[in-house]
DNA sequence: CGAATGTCAGATAAACTGATATGT
DNA sequence: CACATATCAGTTTATCTGACATTC
């Protein structure tokens, strides 16, 4: 009734579903990832260059709606145990392509596998159909803040292309 | 095709939209509070109280999905600047009962009132019926992952009552 | 120059685990 | 005793901001 004014019940606050949602896949992913010592934001990281090689760490960063400071941080962890690669150098520019080694390939899989049968079973009660629409759905809201909310529109200026 | 195997393109992921929504209601949370010099745990927790005067410290814990000892830290914080009261003892028991005191009755109902701009900004491009569709089915996924990781299965005892 | 990038350094926020005490 | 609670202390993780150099 009074929705003009306050959040109304609890568990109809858009911001608390999403936050039980968010903590219950954190932690589900967390278990999932943990007999290959890898972190969730390490996971993210590898999942995007599986999909998209060659990429900078800006790039992976504006990718995982992190800082290139905070990404810069995950790939050092992951160039030092050999699952990523990156030119010392290059020819033009700044931007320091990344890609995954065969041994980081081999780790992206069996984790996208893990992740994969978490995601599954946190969709498993709804219909192909109800899933598809939850994703498009959450995905308009993202994108309905990020328009409204100045200092985000710009903070990804170019949304990673194909997404 | 092979879902079996993997997650599939990331704009397909439960986990990327979910981080996507994630962030972006986050960062407009933050611009919200922050002239109410309020953090989102904070908030959460009032709005808690807001909705279930008298709650201890392990309750309110239970219902923002963190430990007491989260809980804790918010608490004292709320509580140094009077926006919260606690009995410092209590004639049966250990838990103290929460009460938000007048001052953050006040300092929530502009908190809700923001954090309420918020919501419907993100929720604005759904009618009626698909954002009820879409907090339910959230919650339906955020129960399945749950009730399927053991370790999460017992985390919270019992579920918040009414929710 | 301005803009984007990479990276170093330090700070902070928000959570955690562990341990201890109290109360039923 | 088992169990839930409160709370102290230390720690970790994932962020952030600030600064500076590099390259187009």
């Amino acid at each position: 009734m009074c929705q003009e004014e306050t959040v109304g019940q609890l568990d109809q606050a858009v911001g608390y579903v999403l936050k039980r949602a968010g903590v219950a896949l954190r932690a589900a992913m967390d278990v999932a990832l943990r007999p290959l010592e890898l972190t969730v934001p390490q996971y993210a990281c590898l999942e995007l260059l599986g999909q998209r090689p060659g990429q900078s760490n800006a790039e992976l960063a504006r990718g995982t709606f992190v800082t290139r400071q905070s990404m810069n941080q995950v790939l050092r962890g992951l160039q030092e145990r050999g699952l990523v690669s990156r030119p010392a150098t290059t020819a033009h520019g700044r931007a320091l392509p990344t890609q995954l080694t065969p041994h980081g390939q081999r780790v992206l899989r069996t984790a996208s596998t893990a992740v994969g049968r978490v995601q599954r079973r946190m969709l498993a009660p709804l219909t192909f159909d109800e899933q598809q629409r939850l994703l498009h759905d959450l995905a308009t809201c993202a994108d309905a803040l990020t328009d409204t909310t100045p200092h985000l529109a710009c903070a990804w200026p170019s949304p990673p292309p194909s997404w």
